[in-house]
DNA sequence: GTCTATAAGTAGATAGAC
DNA sequence: GTCTATCTACTTATAGAC
């Protein structure tokens, strides 16, 4: 089929556009790159996407929704009774697996998130709110539970999280070791960075 | 004098750019927006910087030795005899402090740091690489102190710390509370992130 | 579907007055 | 030191052939 065929180019335009929006930047993009590392005119570009702007803000709408439905969706396959200290290493996992495989739309929606257009920065801000609220619901399951350290500031430690992860995209290649050690690391990091010391327990049981 | 009155052009150019940088990108950054913001036309910013290209770099390598400068400052203020705890902290006060303060200047350099033209990722990766060396000796003498999580690949956790406090500067502004209050939860987080549990050495005194 | 040729608009940079 | 006027180069976007 055709159509087939055409999705294709449209998605090699689209993956295209990516790779040179997150090294070029929003304004820096030029239409000729991305058509050549697409490989073929720019003209062409025409026939998939009414305009570079209509092309521009599809990679970072797709970008940045997929992170947060694929970590959505990793906690939904949880088991029903799965405790906080299990949805945090998850949402961890799932956010730095697209983070990291999507990574040239990663890096171009966190580099240009903040220049935007405005009625983009609309779209974005309002599926960050969401982003924001359900990690604030995973960091209250873990008061709930009893294990945050209630020393931290929550908004302040959730943003000081979600740098820590977003920021991977930034240095992460597969030179700095395999997906699955660095996941393993950025677990035990925000596990330290947010639950409050065994010990603490251990001297409360004392009491 | 008139060269004082000069300097300050010059410096409010300089502000003027990064912001503009901040918000619009590497490339997005127009001579006439940045002018404007300074309060004069476009052509009398030559009379102070040979090119566009000159100011932006200039705003660039400004905003990102200052941070390096700026902690390695307040590491040499520390008393000789200072633990790695210490350092630490000191370290993770001091970058949010010019991240936080010099924000226009930070997020324009976090942003475009990887759509810097050629010869200044060069400039650019050299402080980087000795930034991360300063780090890695704080994280070296916290393993000498034996109060590393040794479960940390520890370059890994080098730049999860980084990315959570580069990250600030995304985020972060007064309505987020005051600026020691955002310091001192990260001082907790990376404390958290990065020191063994305190009860590992309470069962290794056990044994 | 993709191309070549080209129109229309914009931004950096220079000339020269004040 | 800063301005107005202008040149030049580049980029998006369209027209129309194949």
């Amino acid at each position: 089929m055709t159509s087939s065929t055409a999705n294709d180019t449209r998605e090699r335009i689209l993956a295209a556009a990516a790779t040179v929006l997150s090294r070029k930047g929003y304004a820096g993009a030029r239409l000729s790159d991305i058509a050549e590392l697409a490989e073929l005119r720019t003209p062409a570009v025409y026939y998939y996407f009414e305009s570079r702007e209509h092309l521009v803000n599809e990679v970072m709408s797709v970008g940045q929704r997929s992170v947060l439905e694929h970590v959505l969706a990793a906690l939904e396959a949880l088991p029903p009774d799965a405790d906080a200290l299990e949805k945090l290493n998850s949402a961890v996992r799932a956010h730095l697996e697209v983070e990291l495989t999507l990574s040239d739309f990663a890096t171009a929606v966190t580099r240009n998130a903040g220049q935007l257009p405005p009625d983009l920065q609309e779209t974005f801000k309002a599926d960050s709110r969401r982003y924001f609220a359900m990690w604030d619901g995973i960091l209250g399951d873990l008061a709930a539970d009893g294990v945050l350290d209630l020393d931290l500031d929550v908004r302040v430690a959730r943003m000081l999280v979600l740098g820590a992860l977003n920021w991977t995209a930034e240095w992460w290649d597969i030179r700095h070791g395999e997906l699955d050690d660095v996941i393993e690391t950025a677990q035990i990091f925000v596990r330290g960075s947010l639950l409050k010391r065994p010990c603490d327990d251990l001297y409360s049981n004392i009491d």
